[in-house]
DNA sequence: CATGAATGAGTATTCATTCAT
DNA sequence: CATGAATGAATACTCATTCAT
């Protein structure tokens, strides 16, 4: 007997939490529901489905995910310390908003999110950083290159780094590896 | 009515087709067993149960990627060579054997996969790699500081690289692209 | 589609029928649910489990036993009239409700009832027999001795006499078989 | 690797424990091997299906209980010693050879035990009975009436009086409740 | 908008049985 | 005579989904 989207919203929270566990097979509608604190029948005033459900949720964790990446971020910060800072923010979203990574990194490519999810949301997180690299490359700091690969290389290498904070919820990142591996990350990249 | 050992090979072979695209809980014991060319019930008979079967396939999987790597890898390379060789090895198994790289980082951190698995084949990998890491310090070309956190970084810039190639198999490296990412991996973890 | 209690019902009815004849064991869930006219599924609506199920069974057949046994048994009989009456209406049962008995004997020591289930209505039937026979014993009618052992003999020899009766569903049992029976019962526990 | 005739008895004793403690569709092949030290594949080699081994094995025990009832038993008791020596030796198998009563009356009327095997063996048992009561019955000391009706309730008599025994083995039948339980026996059926 | 009830299709697993060795 | 291996059919149970209320 909850409101309309509070409902809406319990359910994604829940999937959220399940299903970067136990990812999308391994997580059924009831589970779900009763997590979220619904009988089950009631997803299916919310979503038609639990793909579509997969689907929104995709989109509302990148959006999310990019909120917290971007939202508020310093402008015109010199190219070096607007990387330090990208950096920090995400080693904070691995520690206190652990699941979201997980979810996203574990649907990238799965077969039931649709294209259009995957498109409506690819330049969220990666188009600004994209900017920073140029202007980076534009100042000569970075090296010359296509950003997308050095993007994914150093987007693989953070995950790489942080994966025991990403295995573990709760698990805290602490500063000295955070900055450890910022140090690396610049050496890879700087011209 | 094939002979024991090979319906064995086939269950696992099958397995690491499918769970490394689908997962595990994506994948169903009748579908294994059609994939196998046997009977549902004929994987009981190798296997106590589905999660035993993703258990041995894991070991097994990581014995082969192990000894992709590391059959034949020559001696008393200088270390800056000895990388170069690694990444372009793992480079290759992540054109011709992406099943394995997938399966293996899909099932690192699954619950249905024992400790006494993963323990079992901890350091296959990851040991000799530390040894050249080691080494590299000790001659000074590589920075001072843990292996494993330098190694994390590596392996983790190493997936997201080579992403698209996991992702869609048949994809093909391009020897650019393996090039400009040892660069990077160098240019990281260099004195 | 049944309104819920009605499925319960039929469910119920359809294992009374099909697990006296072929016990627990020989009993499939989704004969069982073509038999109540329902899908296999829609019996986890109503009960946990198989087990679940014969439990919730052994209730209501104890129950349906007792008050078909007591309800509306007429008060202050003397104790060979009761007894009498007794021995009649389970004659009555043996003939019409056969497998009541059936199931409650079949399952009176099964591993799957469980003994919250058997302490349940444990004195439903026996308790108002044993009051009877201590009549009879204070009366000086009934010879002395623990009554639980009369009533396990008599209880007994009801269900050899009528085994006939219990083996084959619809067989009547006769008048004079009946009150044969019932002397026999009464040589063997007057004083 | 056993010699022939002692897999089969070890298949045989491995069947009457099992197969009377859960009845026959409780009791699996494998499990039925197992205990008795065997090959699954073995049993059909000494019978033709679970069902063979089921009628095989009721004859089996049919003879035992009759063996250990008639063997050396004293010929030409008076009437009234002779029933109470065949209760006291029915209390002695009850006690130490409880499966064999629980399997024989388990599986007396259920539909796999063949007509032909039911009535291979049906007057083992009974036959020397009705003799003894035919004869008290000459002698005046037994009441008059078909023998095969007072069988029936002694019979069940026994059953009901001894079940605690029955449902536990090991549980000991005492000197006492045997010699009240026989007298209420007597009492039943004396003229 | 919410939800108990219902269910066909599917899940992992076991069974009774066969057969090649 | 014995038995590992194999398997089609079954088993208990769960799932994603629908629908009447």
């Amino acid at each position: 007997m909850k409101r309309g989207a509070e409902t809406r919203e319990a359910l994604l929270d829940a999937a959220l939490a399940v299903m970067s566990e136990r990812g999308f097979h391994g997580t059924s509608v009831p589970e779900l529901a009763e997590r979220a604190g619904t009988g089950a029948a009631s997803m299916y005033r919310h979503f038609e489905s639990k793909e579509a459900l997969a689907n929104a949720l995709y989109l509302h964790a990148k959006r999310r995910f990019a909120a917290l990446l971007w939202d508020g971020f310093p402008k015109d910060l010199p190219v070096r310390k607007a990387l330090r800072e990208v950096w920090v923010r995400m080693a904070g979203i691995a520690t206190r908003n652990t699941t979201l990574i997980v979810f996203l990194e574990m649907h990238h490519h799965a077969s039931y999110i649709t294209p259009e999810t995957a498109e409506a949301c690819e330049d969220l997180v990666i188009g600004p950083l994209k900017a920073i690299v140029r202007r980076g490359q534009a100042d000569g700091v970075i090296r010359p290159g296509d950003p997308e690969l050095l993007l994914a290389f150093l987007w693989g290498a953070f995950l790489g780094l942080f994966k025991p904070a990403l295995d573990r919820t709760g698990h805290v990142v602490d500063e000295e590896l955070l900055l450890r591996g910022e140090a690396l990350a610049w050496a890879a990249v700087r011209a």
